[in-house]
DNA sequence: GAGTTTGAAACT
DNA sequence: CAGTTTCAAACTC
């Protein structure tokens, strides 16, 4: 049936076109769809470049551009032969291949079927056929045969002939300045968009080789990916992919190395999987949006259920579970991209070892506690009894993901947790140690009304922003490591030996500095002259000068007292607290400090152990990485109390165990700990 | 588990 | 900067 539009469209008739009208392939096109072109040209928004029929059909969204691009900027060079045996039929019929296009998007064809149709055309006959076309020349958004035929290929040669002499004849002549103009802009759009799948495919490989180091370019990389129209976030009306940001916005980014290191296998036997007796993946393109989307689904929080029903499907054989991943992840990356990660939380630290779990401040525990990410990707538990060997099993067990969890979340177990009980302050205060330790609250907390969580983001910047605007280090540690050259400025002789102290000084009054309520003594160290504390008995070191090196007899005297009656309780008390305790800064804890703590020659006594873990847990950064800031903070500090400037320094207690080589390797290992991130954007 | 103590953080 | 209040952890019972 003939529409009005038709001849609307096409107003110079042409021998050509009227020959073509008379085609069968026509006719059969024409009765698929009673639907008029000027309806289609308003409700297709992407594959209507033929038409020529409105603005909206003339700039489709770039967004859109890409992500089609991706499916099927290499697939066109694929199909470029077929093309040219049929485009002189396609390029005629513009008008019926929109149609044509439009119905086999109704029918799912377009999103179902665009990695096979190479194999199965003659099967799907003529949709397919013009379905390739049309996406092909949607993708191409020029939205003339002209532009279509300037493409690199050669072969299109014939292909420009017969164009020149069919659709552009009629097409030419309407073309105005402004839809050359148009034209040229395209141009440049399909060259940026053509750059940016090179460098799509060019970043695949090095993000997988890089690992952990080169996961930051993977976000960039997914961020620019990710560029998509918002439209296509309802392209999937099934809801069931409508996820919430939540733990995601972290997981997401901190989940991609694990990618790189867990999943790349998994990556290879999914992928061969899926196409073993299916499509035919023979193209980069396919393969290059494949990896892409593995390594979005791996980021994403909700990759199960992702990769389930992506491998039921794969089991069912069907052959497009691959686009239905990619549009999924594509809308959930949206999502990430509405709300960006917070990106430097330390919370997501966790993630990368812990992969699509929620943030858990229990991994970072771990890894304070010598734990440390193996090259695959795991936390490994440098103390074997947290490494059960039901949990070891084989090399290959130890790959596969269910059992990295399983160890995950034994080692969640036994690490320490901080859970943050706030009733009143939000989560949003320095009260919350979550919150001044730079972390998300999570479960474990009986926080209440906890503004603390990733959907906050953007008040838990505001609100880090404006604490830091009253106090630039209210995040930085609050214990450094104190060098010769911090001791010097306390005016203390540059013999004693290195050790951590608060960077404020504690103001104790009642406590005498020998329980937790004193920040010196539950971090471990001693008392400096900045502490404006009274009475100072701190077992780790006394304001006025405890030093237990034996030089000052009442001074070791009252630590050995205090380690005697209470401080063996404390100490105890002390070293479980702090193995069940996150400190702010678990990032400054190495696993060589654990290794220290485990050597025959530390661990000869419990109490060595004791300080040995206790030193290994301090928020100790070296004075070197301490920023510029602090030092010029720091070092000139005036003790405000009147304790003698000349009180030697009191090391812990029991620090005469291998302390020279303690204390090398302490040095050693802190000055390999990154400085405190930044959690404000530059 | 409830209540108290404590000192840092926040506020004025 | 100092004093006061708020807050949550530590502690005690």
């Amino acid at each position: 049936m003939d529409t009005p539009h038709k001849t609307q469209i096409t107003p110079t008739p042409t021998s050509s076109l009227s020959k073509f009208e008379d085609s069968p392939v026509f006719k059969y096109i024409d009765s698929l769809s009673p639907i008029e072109q000027a309806k289609s040209s308003q409700t297709d928004n992407c594959f209507n470049s033929l038409a020529f029929l409105s603005p909206s059909s003339l700039f489709p969204s770039p967004q859109i551009n890409c992500h089609r691009e991706s499916r099927f900027s290499v697939k066109r060079h694929h199909f470029s032969a077929d093309l040219n045996t049929r485009v002189l039929q396609s390029s005629n019929e513009s008008n019926a291949g929109q149609e044509a296009s439009k119905a086999v998007e109704q029918s799912g064809l377009y999103d179902e079927h665009p990695g096979c149709l190479s194999n199965d055309s003659s099967s799907k006959g003529i949709s397919s056929d013009l379905f390739d076309k049309q996406s092909d020349l949607a993708v191409e958004l020029p939205g003339t045969s002209n532009y279509d035929c300037r493409s690199p290929e050669d072969n299109l040669e014939a292909c420009d002939a017969l164009m020149k002499k069919t659709s552009l004849e009629v097409v030419e002549q309407e073309r105005s300045p402004f839809q050359r103009s148009r034209d040229e802009w395209k141009e440049r759009q399909r060259s940026f968009e053509n750059e940016r799948d090179l460098r799509k495919i060019r970043r695949i490989k090095p993000s997988e080789e890089a690992a952990g180091c080169g996961w930051v370019a993977v976000v960039s990389d997914v961020a620019d990916m990710l560029t998509v129209n918002t439209s296509i976030i309802h392209e999937n009306s099934d809801g069931q992919d409508q996820r919430t940001v939540d733990s995601g916005t972290t997981s997401f980014i901190s989940n991609i190395p694990e990618f790189s290191l867990d999943n790349a296998n998994n990556l290879e036997h999914a992928e061969s999987g899926d196409h073993q007796g299916s499509c035919k993946q023979n193209e980069l393109g396919e393969s290059v949006t494949d990896q892409i989307s593995c390594i979005l689904s791996t980021c994403l929080p909700d990759k199960p259920v992702v990769t389930d029903s992506s491998l039921k499907k794969d089991d069912k054989g069907e052959k497009c579970s691959q686009l239905s991943r990619q549009r999924s992840i594509r809308r959930r990356c949206l999502v990430f991209e509405k709300s960006p990660g917070f990106g430097l939380h330390l919370n997501s630290l966790p993630n990368i070892l812990k992969g699509q779990n929620p943030p858990n401040k229990s991994i970072l525990s771990s890894m304070k506690m010598g734990e440390v990410p193996s090259d695959n990707g795991t936390a490994v538990a440098e103390n074997s009894s947290e490494a059960p060997a039901s949990v070891g099993g084989t090399d290959a067990d130890h790959n596969t993901p269910e059992k990295k969890r399983q160890k995950f979340e034994l080692v969640e177990e036994s690490a320490s947790c901080k859970r943050c009980n706030c009733k009143r302050s939000k989560c949003l205060k320095l009260y919350c140690d979550c919150f001044a330790a730079g972390l998300y609250c999570i479960e474990p907390c009986s926080c209440l009304d906890c503004f603390n969580k990733p959907i906050h983001e953007k008040m838990v910047l505001e609100t880090r922003k404006q604490i830091e605007s009253r106090n630039p280090q209210a995040f930085a540690p609050k214990v450094i490591r104190s060098t010769e050259s911090v001791l010097d400025s306390w005016g203390e002789n540059n013999k004693t030996p290195a050790s951590a102290r608060h960077k404020r000084g504690c103001n104790c009054r009642k406590s005498s500095c020998l329980k937790k309520y004193c920040e010196c003594f539950q971090a471990g160290v001693g008392c400096s002259p900045s502490c404006r504390c009274e009475g100072c008995k701190n077992s780790f070191g006394r304001k006025d000068g405890c030093d237990e090196s034996g030089s000052d007899g009442e001074g070791l005297e009252a630590c050995e007292k205090n380690a005697s009656d209470k401080n063996s309780h404390d100490i105890v008390t002390h070293k479980n607290a702090e193995e069940h305790q996150d400190l702010p800064v678990a990032s400054n804890i190495s696993r060589s400090s654990s290794q220290l703590c485990n050597t025959p020659e530390h661990g000869s006594s419990e109490s060595s152990l004791c300080q040995s873990k206790f030193n290994s847990n301090l928020q100790a950064i070296p004075e070197d990485e301490t920023p510029k800031v602090l030092k010029h903070k720091c070092l000139p500090l005036v003790p405000k109390t009147n304790s003698p400037p000349n009180s030697k320094r009191v090391s812990p207690p029991h620090h005469d165990c291998s302390s020279s080589t303690a204390q090398r390797s302490r040095k050693l290992i802190l000055k390999s700990i990154p400085s405190f991130p930044s959690f404000c954007p530059p």
